[in-house]
RNA sequence: GGGCGCAUAGCUCAGUUGGUUAGAGCGCUGCCCUUACAAGGCAGAUGUCGGGGGUUCGAGUCCCUCUGCGCCCA
């Protein structure tokens, strides 16, 4: 410590303060990792890299701040901590916003064009029609754009003061990533856990590209039932046998329809499992199946299946081994040619009708013919129901049966759902009811993980196809290039044992044109930031000493793809779970508790709140958000947070304004132990909660230590340590006012970096957020805290009397009777000489009570 | 339909394994320029702890049930 008090200013204030430590801290390296730290050492956090394509938005700053205080607490725990930050720049998102900023579109099959330049940046004309440009023009543009928002997005990462070490920044598009995402997969392909299938495909028809069930959700839209007749054959003929009349949404499917379905205990239709039908307009013969997926109970109980209306019909096309008569091809169009299943001439002449339409006009055109027929039955009858869509895509989601690769994830396999569970036993979740998301999600899988994607912008799928004589691809004969040629990009890198001329040509090879799911790279985060297999010295040098990390801070609205595919991928390269804990932030909702979202306008940009009440305050007020817990946007709480800092800025002044106290001076008066006491279990308490990663418990509790120790302890030793009882006795007050500042500093540091460095500066060397996390032994072990509560109890007394002969605090008292039970008199008597200063009383006097009460005889007004 | 969460003062929320008279801040009301702080301080009022039932010596807390809200999944 220093006697020098010159540091402190007449005025402290909070002004210019981010800006002054974000510099300070960037000099000095302050949260730079320790590569050297053995993994015992170290706390590693899988930080969730924000998708530059959006903005950063509230939301952000409250989960990543959750996130920062206990990195500090690690830290200051003696961690090395491992705390990097990457930008989530691959994928879809980036992409469209290229698309809208730019003007531009991909068109793969056109050439590279050097000398290309993007029209426009953010000025896009509405009447614009988008500029076709090659595939790697397109990336080219994306990388552009994405450096520019991440320059943005790193502004507002440090003006958060996160504790991040910047010098391990990575991308989910960079040569790291793709190197990393690329051998995850070939090392997955060459143990079965990656596999390609021509099967039936969410598929979204705009953005021409498959996606996962995890990208996949259900919207309210409106729909109306149809009710359609299909005609008895005449092997079905019963007595009484007429039509069979279905409610269908999608009557376009019609000429899909491979078979009737309805539950084998619908008593209704048990007598005409077995028989076939006949398909309005088409007349196709198809027949009628019992499965327990039939709702008895929606429409009239019977459906028609066809291929592929929803999941459902997947499902029944699988299990009851139906003919595959798809008709939407990757344009969302019905197929030009009419399909050779419907043989009845009526019947082609009417898909001659529907041929290339969307399904939207198909179904038009199709209710006309029905109704035409008399084959559909009344009107349609308007619903609202729900349908499956891309989450980020506009029209629903249609399925098209197509080639593509996918990762096992135990949607089809009952053992490695077990296995995944299990690996979510094994993290300890915060707050702990989460884990029924993640178990309720993989519980809920269907399928395996599809993770090739028609698109652009992404880590391309590392492999090649030879092609036959004919020039097709055999996609059985796939060509994978070695690890150390990573990272590739097959439509301009050849297979070993082939060249460029090639390409294409029959005999020769072909390149996968896809991406991967932006997931399947993320899912790697651990791997990228981590330089798995490209460490140095040894490939694993860096990896081997944060893997498994200790922390997934993340929202709990992404357990189900970032969480999941996470523990998906390192379950099959390493057999353990990624992290030890995983610790869920909340939503933030607007001051009305609503969700906000871009669609709704509500969503509020940070910059501007971090400029009004700086960003400790903001700080303050996103620490104060309980884990998991969706917390309202509350300037309130914002204001309290600057106030706070200002408190901590003045009350330190005060502290330190006595100068250094005397040599080896230390607490010896019984009130000031009493407090150390109490700041003990403070400590012990903050300590706990941040353990148990509750950030929010432990400022909480610092807090009201504080407040109490300005508002009581503060004022009851002022006097006292100004001198006016001599110098023992203001020994004693200082250097437990010191010591309590020591504290209060550091406990307050992972929640409010900024002031408490600053208020650190003024008397101590090095930054507070590298230094020792308070131990309750540099406190002493003396100290009552038991006395505090009744000594208070009187002072509180004492200022309500004067509150209420509406006298100021600093009227003199010329009598006080404390009435108490006998063994408090003690606890008070040893406080007497502070509780006369604090309360200006002349006399005191002591009488025996059951419960505590003064008597206060106020002095007149001289 | 299944799962999870929430319901405590006008508002936003604490309330740890059951334990005396249920807390904080904001807001509201009143008072005080007090030598760290007026962007401050001191004090005051406000509750059928969503309804009902149960376990217990004792329930805001545990169990059942109902109601309402939210989220996830089907």
């Amino acid at each position: 410590m220093t006697n020098d008090t010159t540091n402190i200013p007449d005025k402290p204030s909070l002004d210019g303060i981010e800006a002054r430590w974000m510099q300070r801290w960037e000099a000095d390296a302050t949260y730079r990792f320790d590569r050297d730290a053995s993994r015992e050492g170290v706390f590693a956090i899988d930080t969730p890299p924000p998708t530059v394509s959006g903005s950063l938005h509230i939301g952000h700053v409250f989960s990543y701040t959750h996130t920062d205080t206990i990195a500090r607490y690690q830290r200051m725990q003696g961690k090395a901590v491992f705390y990097p930050i990457g930008w989530d720049d691959n994928g879809l998102a980036t992409e469209r916003r290229v698309q809208n900023v730019t003007g531009v579109r991909c068109d793969p099959s056109l050439p590279y064009d050097p000398s290309f330049t993007a029209p426009f940046r953010g000025d896009v004309p509405k009447d614009h029609r988008a500029i076709p440009i090659s595939r790697p023009n397109f990336v080219e543009l994306c990388r552009e754009v994405t450096h520019a928002d991440e320059e943005v997005f790193g502004e507002l990462i440090r003006r958060l003061g996160l504790s991040v070490d910047w010098s391990l920044l990575y991308t989910t598009i960079g040569e790291r990533a793709r190197r990393t995402s690329q051998r995850a997969f070939l090392r997955n392909l060459a143990r079965g856990e990656a596999y390609q299938q021509d099967a039936p495909t969410l598929y979204d028809i705009d953005e021409r590209t498959a996606v996962a069930q995890a990208e996949m959700e259900d919207r309210d839209m409106p729909g109306a039932y149809h009710k359609v007749a299909f005609h008895r054959t005449t092997t079905s003929q019963q007595p009484g046998a007429g039509d069979l009349v279905i409610d269908t949404t999608r009557p376009e499917l019609l000429p899909s329809c491979v078979a009737m379905v309805a539950h084998p205990d619908d008593a209704r239709y048990q007598p005409l499992f077995g028989t076939t039908v006949l398909t309005p307009l088409f007349g196709v013969e198809v027949p009628v199946l019992a499965h327990h997926l039939a709702d008895p109970e929606k429409g009239t109980g019977i459906a028609m299946i066809c291929t592929f209306g929803d999941t459902t019909d997947v499902t029944w096309w699988r299990e009851l081994n139906l003919p595959s008569r798809a008709l939407i091809g990757f344009d969302g169009r019905f197929a030009a040619e009419t399909p050779d299943w419907i043989t009845d001439e009526a019947g082609r002449d009417v898909y001659a009708q529907l041929a290339g339409l969307s399904p939207k006009q198909a179904q038009k055109k199709i209710v006309e013919l029905l109704q035409a027929s008399g084959e559909m039955l009344g009107d349609a009858r308007p619903i609202s129901h729900p349908v499956k869509f891309y989450e980020r895509g506009s029209r629903p989601l249609e399925i098209v049966a197509t080639r593509q690769w996918y990762i096992r994830n135990g949607g089809r396999d009952a053992a490695l759902r077990d296995a995944l569970i299990e690996r979510g036993d094994q993290v300890a979740w915060h707050p702990g009811y989460m884990r029924h998301r993640y178990d309720n999600w993989v519980g809920g899988l269907n399928g395996d993980w599809l993770i090739s994607r028609q698109r652009f912008f992404g880590v391309p799928v590392p492999l090649w196809y030879r092609l036959d004589t004919e020039g097709n691809p055999l996609y059985a004969d796939v060509l994978a290039p070695s690890e150390d040629r990573l990272p590739i990009d097959p439509s301009t890198d050849c297979p070993d044992g082939f060249t460029a001329v090639q390409r294409g040509v029959p005999g020769g090879f072909i390149g996968d044109p896809d991406v991967m799911d932006t997931w399947a790279t993320s899912s790697l985060t651990p791997h990228i930031a981590g330089e798995w297999e490209t460490g140095t010295p040894t490939p694993n040098d860096l990896f081997d000493r944060v893997f498994p990390y200790d922390m997934r801070p993340q929202g709990h609205d992404i357990i189900r793809t970032w969480l999941f595919s996470t523990v998906v991928r390192s379950h099959h390269e390493h057999g353990v779970a990624p992290w030890r804990h995983a610790a869920l932030s909340g939503w933030i909702l607007d001051p009305d508790r609503k969700k906000m979202s871009k669609s709704k306008g509500n969503v509020v940009t940070p910059i501007d709140l971090l400029e009004q009440y700086g960003t400790d305050a903001i700080r303050y007020w996103a620490a104060s958000g309980r884990p998991g817990v969706d917390t309202a946007l509350d300037e309130g709480q914002m204001k309290i947070g600057r106030k706070l800092g200002t408190k901590l800025l003045n009350a330190s002044k005060f502290v330190l304004s006595f100068g250094e106290p005397p040599a080896g001076a230390t607490a010896t008066e019984a009130i000031d132990l009493a407090m150390q006491a109490r700041l003990r279990s403070v400590v012990a308490e903050a300590t706990a909660a941040f353990e148990s990663f509750d950030y929010a418990r432990a400022l909480e509790a610092t807090e009201q230590f504080f407040w109490w120790f300005c508002d009581d302890y503060v004022e009851l030793v002022k006097s006292r340590a100004y001198g006016v009882h001599g110098p023992q006795g203001a020994a004693s007050a200082q250097a437990a006012l010191r010591a309590a500042l020591h504290t209060i500093l550091r406990l307050f540091a992972p929640s409010i970096p900024f002031v408490t460095d600053e208020v650190w500066s003024w008397w101590q060397q090095g930054s507070v957020h590298n230094q020792a996390w308070p131990s309750r032994d540099a406190l002493g072990t003396a100290g009552d805290a038991t006395l505090l509560d009744p000594v208070c109890e009187v002072l509180a007394a004492i200022r309500r009397c004067k509150t209420e002969a509406k006298a100021s605090q600093k009227a003199g008292v010329s009598l006080l009777v404390v009435h108490a039970p006998t063994e408090l008199h003690a606890a008070i008597a040893s406080a007497e000489t502070d509780l006369r200063d604090a309360g200006s009383i002349a006399e005191l006097r002591y009488e025996h009570a059951d419960v505590l009460a003064c008597d206060i005889v106020l002095a007149d007004p001289a």
